[in-house]
DNA sequence: ATTTATTATCGTGATATTGCAATATAAATA
DNA sequence: TATTTATATTGCAATATCACGATAATAAAT
């Protein structure tokens, strides 16, 4: 379809959207559920748990980090991973809200 | 990249990511948004209201139907579109569940 | 029967996403 | 210094998404 005609919609609703696009992809989702489960993980081992190439799994982290959802720190060659549990507390909030908005609505 | 390797992810994992690109577009959420105020929307309205084309809004509005987010009547020539609230409250439950478990292991 | 109104589908062009091999970068170690 | 180890970036092929004009399908109205 070519572009996305973001300037049609509202900066809160494009903002859900983006985050939306971030949990749109399984990899996504299993890479933040490992990341939970271990605190502080390398990229070769997450890529390893889900059975995606290092190339594509780093992808994945940059993608997640740049919606503020991951922090890391390099300690050596080494860059750890975690959550930023309070950016993940916002997007909750977010999604929160928006249902229910929707559902209040409905009602 | 061709395509997602989604068998390499488990069914809630794949699910989860499914809904969240049903909202990872913005003119999705503007839909859901003037479908929830309206409660009983025609196509033509709704692409009149966010601004994109009647065939772009239809296709949209397949989208979020086929996810069951959407519950349709046809009246006449009309179709009336409205929210499927049970299955919004689902969704919002498997976010909730999702956003909740993740907090739980970081905290 | 013809026109009008509403929606869905088809076809297509533009763009974005997904995945990985190859390569680059950088730190630790032999 | 050369090697190993961990990560990020580049370049590419395959596929998916987005948007809309043209068209089809359907039913009401004239």
């Amino acid at each position: 379809m070519g572009v996305s005609k973001r300037h049609l919609h509202t900066m809160s609703v494009n903002q859900l959207a983006d985050m939306a696009k971030v949990l749109s992809h399984p990899a996504r989702i299993s890479i933040l559920n490992y990341v939970g489960d271990c605190d502080g993980c390398l990229c070769k081992d997450i890529s390893e748990t889900i059975k995606l190439s290092q190339p594509t799994t780093s992808q994945h982290l940059q993608v997640i980090k740049k919606a503020g959802l991951l922090k890391s720190k390099f300690e050596g060659k080494s860059q750890y991973y975690r959550i930023n549990v309070e950016k993940l507390n916002k997007l909750k909030g977010l999604f929160q809200e928006f249902f229910e908005a929707t559902e209040a609505k409905c009602g």
